[in-house]
Order: C-alpha cells, then sequence, then structure tokens
DNA sequence: CCGTATCCTGCATGATACTG
DNA sequence: CAGTATCATGCAGGATACGG
C-alpha cells in the first residue's frame, strides 16, 4: 500500500499512517498482536481468511516499517515468533480507538 | 474498500474501521473536513493529486457510511458543501491521533 | 461548478504448489 | 512449520471526455 507519487499537504501524515496501518489485514494482525506474541501458525489460524502467502508479505511490511519484530527460532521443526517493537506498541490506542469506533457504529455483530 | 467475505474473529471492529477510513483519500479528506466545511472544489484544490472522479466517489462512500454530510444549494452555478456529520465528529480523535503518529514517526517532511 | 460516463491500468490479494 | 515461487484476478483509483 505504498503511494509514492503523492502531493504533500497538511493532511500527510494522516496517510502516512494510513500506509503503514492500511493493508486489508494489517490491523487485524496488529490488534492480536496488541495482546501478546504469536507464531506464524497462530496468526494463520486465528485470521481464517487470510493465506499464507499473504499474511507472510503483510508480516514483511509491518517488519520494514519497524512495527513488529519477527525473531527466528534456530530449530527443527522451525519456530517463528511475532512481537510488536516499541514502534508498534505506540500504535495501540489508535487501533482500540479503532476497535471502540468500529464497535459502537458499525453492526459486524450478527 | 469493502471486503465482504470476511471470516469475522476478534479483531474485526478494527478491520470495519480501516474499511470507513481506509481508502487512499479518506483519511486526507477527513482531516481537512475536520477544521471547516469545504466545496467541492476546495477539496480538490488543497489535495492536488487526487481526481474528481476519485474524489466524488470517496466522498459519496462516507456519505454512505454517515460520515459526511453532502449539502447542495439550488444556485447557478451548483454549490456543493462537504462536512462532517455528528459519527465523523467522532473520528476526530483517531483522526488526529493518526496525524500525530505519522508526524512523529514518519519522514514525510520535505 | 460539480458532477457522471467510459475506458483503462496497476497492484494488493488470493490459489495453488513446492521446499529447507 | 514457515515459508518462497508462480500464476491469476478483482477492484480501487486514474485519464479523459462530456453534461446539466
Amino acid at each position: 500500500m505504498l503511494h509514492s507519487t503523492y502531493k504533500c499537504n497538511a493532511g500527510c501524515p494522516v496517510e502516512g499512517t494510513m500506509e503503514v496501518i492500511g493493508g486489508k489485514w494489517k490491523g487485524v494482525i496488529l490488534y492480536h498482536l496488541l495482546e501478546k506474541t504469536y507464531r506464524f501458525g497462530e496468526l494463520k489460524k486465528i485470521m481464517p481468511g487470510i493465506t499464507q502467502h499473504t499474511l507472510t508479505k503483510q508480516l514483511r511490511e509491518l517488519e520494514a516499517y519497524d512495527i513488529v519484530n519477527r525473531k527466528v527460532y534456530a530449530e527443527v521443526p522451525p519456530k517463528v515468533e511475532y512481537s510488536l517493537t516499541e514502534r508498534g506498541k505506540s500504535l495501540e490506542k489508535i487501533i482500540l480507538m479503532m476497535r471502540d469506533w468500529g464497535a459502537a457504529n458499525l453492526s459486524l455483530a450478527k
């Protein structure tokens, strides 16, 4: 979700943040990682709709922005854990507010 | 930005909010409307990168979510003003936090 | 001035299969 | 288990032209 061809104006920081957390699944990923560290397979399990390919990509992008930390254990079978970096944790309020707003304003329940 | 085929889980409200404000320009639009009411042409002017087509579409989507209000003046030449609804204003904190986070964490300056 | 109508394109996301 | 490699696709967003 990179919009490199941006005519910058006063609203830019807002859009910049959108680019970081604006992927289709990034909000959910961050929301889960807020709670605890997760292994790759666990994330896949709690987000049944996402494919392996896409999950990997979104995690890599979050990693590139220094939002999530990727810890690889040199074991067999492999084990990879994802957690929030300090910068990632600084998004907590935003994520939680988005959750609350969504819960209050959208009829996602059923 | 509708993802109708969603496997819902705990993170859903977050994603729901993302769908509402997650368009490429919606963040900026909302950020500007936070400040004051704008006419269509004014919005276009302060967001030089967006096309008329896309601006119209994003505004219509925000309108559909009851985030912005569209007021048409029966004049010649036509005059259309966009403002935030109450629901739109309730997003203010989120938008401002996104702005602050972006300003603090991204090197968009210059 | 504020749109809508067409047409087009890139890229985010997905499906599927294979590997260290 | 946690990925890459390929290939496919839908749709958000853009270019352009026209209309009330």
